[in-house]
DNA sequence: GCTATTCATCGTACATTTACGATGAACGAA
DNA sequence: TTCGTTCATCGTAAATGTACGATGAATAGC
C-alpha cells in the first residue's frame, strides 16, 4: 500500500495536519470534542450515555483523540476524567488557519 | 460497521466538518491542496511530476477533494485545470476556525 | 482515419478503520 | 476478601482506504 509513500517527502507540517485532520475524519470524534470543548470537562461515563455506542467503541475513539494529542486523561479512580489538550488544540487551530489562509486570490481565471 | 451510526444524530456542521477532515487526512493531499492554494493554478499534468505517484493515484486524489468540494476542475482539452474551490475553501475555513474557538477557557483544574 | 497526449475509471491486492461483545485490570465499598 | 463500577484491551467481522497497472474516453494534430 504504501510503497512510493517512503518516496515522497512531506513537511512535518504536511504530516502533522493530516494526522489531526484524520482524527476530526470520523463524525463522533467531532461531537466528543465538542462535548469536552464546550464544557469545562467530561468523564467517559457521561459519553457513553451521550452517544448511544458501546463503551468500547466510544473507548477506541477517546484513544484515538488521545494519540492525536487532542485531548488528555487523568485518571481518577474508578473514572477517567478527559479533557482538551490546550496546548496541542492551540498548535492544531494554528496549523489549520495558516494551511486555510495561505490560498492566494491571485489572477486564476477559473 | 455502521450498525448504530444511523441510531446518532449529528448536527449538519459534525458532519460537514468529520467530511472536510476526511479529505484532508492524507499528506498527499495536503501537499496537492498546497500546490494548488499557492500556486495561482495547476493542472493535474504538473502534479504527476512533482509527485512521485502513479497517475492513477493522483487521479483517485484528486477525485477526493472534488467529492469534497474543495477543489474544482476546468476541463481544457486534453488537460484539466484544478482550482481551489474558493467558495467552499472559504466555507471549510469558518467551519475549523468556530470549531477551535469554541473551546471554553473556563474552570478545568486538569 | 490514425496516432499521441491527457486524464478518468476499472480491477485488484493489501492495510486500515470501525463497530461489536467479551474479557481483563484497577480501585472503592461492603 | 469479595462485589460492583469504570474503563481499556482483545478478538473479530465488515467496510473503507490506498496503491498499482491496465484500459477507456476525449481531443488535437498529422
Amino acid at each position: 500500500m504504501q510503497r512510493t509513500l517512503s518516496d515522497i517527502s512531506y513537511s512535518t507540517d504536511e504530516i502533522a495536519l493530516a494526522a489531526i485532520a484524520k482524527a476530526l475524519s470520523h463524525p463522533v470524534r467531532i461531537k466528543i470534542l465538542r462535548l469536552l470543548a464546550g464544557e469545562t470537562c467530561c468523564f467517559t461515563g457521561e459519553l457513553t450515555s451521550l452517544i448511544p455506542m458501546a463503551q468500547s467503541t466510544i473507548s477506541q475513539h477517546l484513544k484515538a483523540l488521545l494519540e492525536a494529542g487532542l485531548i488528555q486523561g487523568e485518571i481518577n479512580p474508578p473514572k477517567v476524567k478527559y479533557c482538551i489538550h490546550r496546548e496541542n488544540w492551540a498548535k492544531a487551530q494554528a496549523l489549520f488557519g495558516d494551511f486555510f489562509t495561505s490560498e492566494k486570490s491571485g489572477g486564476c481565471n477559473c
